[in-house]
RNA sequence: GGCGGCGUAGCUCAGCGGUAGAGCAGGGGAAUCAUAAUCCCUUGGUCGGUGGUUCAAAUCCGCCCGCCGCUACCA
């Protein structure tokens, strides 16, 4: 029976519009899904929005629509920007239907059998202008009395009734839970913090709010709608069916792996698992968080206007090569930066001068000394074997590195290889032997050919539509591209299409 | 303030007890099959500072300096 594998990436809020933080998420998640996918598993491959809660209320009324049509609006523009991105995913879930309502409801009354849900109140110092609470130590005390929230907006003591999760009874849960799962959290920086979070004593948490209305109505507590986070967290199982156990999709639960972005490990790794123990259902397997990007040495934000969206990226520089950027530039669990000098450098040297001369060379002189026949394999020489041994340890190579989310090095396991393999024609220098040995010259342009099928063929969950177009020209045929499918080698004799170039240098506009 | 991390070649970083490494950038050469793409050689660092442990420290420990993260409900 094939092993199922549980994809899930955030499900953006859709208080304002993608950028490029929402895609580098997303397709993070997609390089794992396509990866799995081709290794041989039944994934499942989960996004969508999140579109409750008072921010959204407010936006939609600033934008003067109504929530629910404004809520339409923003989460298909986030469908279409994971379309646009070719993000893989096998459902788009919206908050907002009814599965959801009903996911939640039962969510909720499963804890609060358990007696983890108690009615309380929630108090604080909040700010109507900001429509905020704000601790104690935030504030100052103006001269006439009155304190003020850093925004300098006047605050109120407030107390409102509110039902509460009883977290604080599981903090010993949690802490065996991240000693004896050192992977559930990544990357391991990120589970010290959380797991010192816990250890410093966690408070029990208000999952109720009264003030709006914009939410999933807590079960027979009227004027009471869910706490956005609880709301959220929920998407992961409603899109396995839950409640229902003979869903077709319940079988997919827990998660294997929920990309977050580093503001949301809290949530993921510290409330979620909480909330699933209290209603005794199965852990998520890991919480895999990564880093901001750096714009032109910028962070990232509206005021500044740098706000980078992913569609235009992938239209001047193309979508394959920013999926690759992104995912080569710096490593997953850290800060990095972005600059168009970057961009570009990978996209020249190792997209286009690397990867993409090393094919076109190997296939042109294919298309012009062997008449476009693909030539067998000869007796392996000790250069021979050398390549193909480095291309025959590349799977489990990059296997590892996708398991562990540390995308950078899987593919700089596979440019080592691509760097052996120019090494290597130039060693043999194959149009040369075309004037003294054609025999050898076919088996060093073989060991070529299927050197690059294993390149092609691991890189397509990052590249998904340059790598076709490439193992089209190596005459892999469209069902033989999954991982097993490298046992099985090329048909000898067949003829290869005239080759093209997959990858194009990228050329500054002229002004 | 508390807890944690980082500081290694011009740039981005790996190494984490045994005579300093990679990629990019720079310099020289070879080749000419290929997207003027490739290959080979090479310049370059007192591994933030300072004490200590050790036969031996970038690697372990102390202190100092400089950056950064976390330190709860509002994404």
């Amino acid at each position: 029976m094939t092993q199922s594998f549980y994809i899930t990436t955030p499900i953006y809020y859709v208080n304002g519009a993608p950028h490029i933080g929402h895609a580098y998420t997303s397709i993070a998640a997609d390089v794992m899904a396509r990866f799995k996918r081709l290794d041989g598993y039944d994934v499942f491959f989960l996004t969508g929005t999140d579109e409750h809660g008072q921010k959204v209320e407010k936006a939609a009324r600033d934008a003067g629509l109504d929530t629910q049509a404004f809520t339409d609006r923003i989460s298909a523009d986030f469908k279409a920007m994971a379309d646009a991105m070719g993000v893989s995913y096998d459902d788009f879930i919206r908050t907002t239907e009814d599965r959801h309502k009903a996911s939640c409801a039962e969510l909720w009354r499963r804890i609060e059998r358990n007696g983890d849900i108690y009615l309380g109140h929630y108090e604080g110092w909040y700010a109507v202008r900001d429509e905020a609470f704000y601790d104690e130590s935030e504030l100052t005390t103006r001269p006439d009395g009155t304190r003020v929230a850093p925004s300098g907006a006047p605050v109120e003591w407030v107390r409102e009734p509110s039902y509460f999760f009883r977290l604080s009874a599981f903090q010993d849960r949690l802490l065996t839970l991240y000693e004896e799962n050192p992977e559930f959290v990544a990357p391991s920086s990120r589970r010290n913090e959380v797991t010192s979070f816990v250890k410093g004593g966690l408070l029990d948490l208000s999952i109720s709010r009264t003030t709006f209305n914009w939410g999933i109505p807590v079960p027979d507590a009227p004027g009471h709608v869910m706490y956005v986070w609880l709301d959220a967290l929920t998407n992961y199982i409603t899109a396995c069916g839950f409640p229902d156990e003979n869903a077709p999709r319940w079988h997919y639960w827990p998660a294997d792996v929920h990309f977050v972005g580093k503001d949301i490990i809290r949530f993921h790794a510290v409330y979620w698992p909480a909330f699933l123990m209290a209603a005794g259902l199965p852990l998520p397997k890991r919480v895999s968080s990564h880093g901001w990007w750096v714009v032109e040495g910028e962070k990232m934000s509206k005021s500044l206007g740098n706000v980078i969206e992913p569609r235009k990226l992938a239209e001047t520089y193309g979508l394959d090569q920013i999926r690759y950027f992104l995912l080569r530039e710096k490593p997953f669990g850290t800060d990095g930066s972005m600059s168009h000098p970057a961009i570009v450098s990978r996209i020249n040297v190792e997209l286009a001068n690397d990867l993409g001369n090393l094919a076109q060379r190997s296939l042109s002189l294919i298309a012009r000394n062997c008449g476009g026949i693909l030539p067998a394999r000869g007796p392996a020489t000790e250069d021979d074997t050398a390549l193909l041994t480095a291309a025959g340890a590349l799977l489990d190579l990059v296997r590892v590195n996708i398991d562990r989310q540390t995308f950078h090095e899987g593919l700089e396991e596979i440019w080592k290889v691509i760097r052996a393999a120019n090494g290597y024609i130039d060693r043999q220098a194959p149009w040369a032997l075309n004037k003294t040995d054609k025999t050898r010259m076919g088996e060093v342009l073989r060991v070529l050919v299927d050197t690059i099928r294993v390149v092609a063929t691991l890189l397509q969950p990052v590249m998904p539509s340059s790598m076709a177009r490439m193992l089209d020209q190596l005459g892999v045929s469209a069902d033989a591209r999954t991982f097993a499918a490298l046992e099985t080698p090329l048909t000898d004799g067949q003829t290869l299409p005239p080759p093209q170039g997959v990858f194009p240098r990228y050329v500054e506009p002229v002004a």
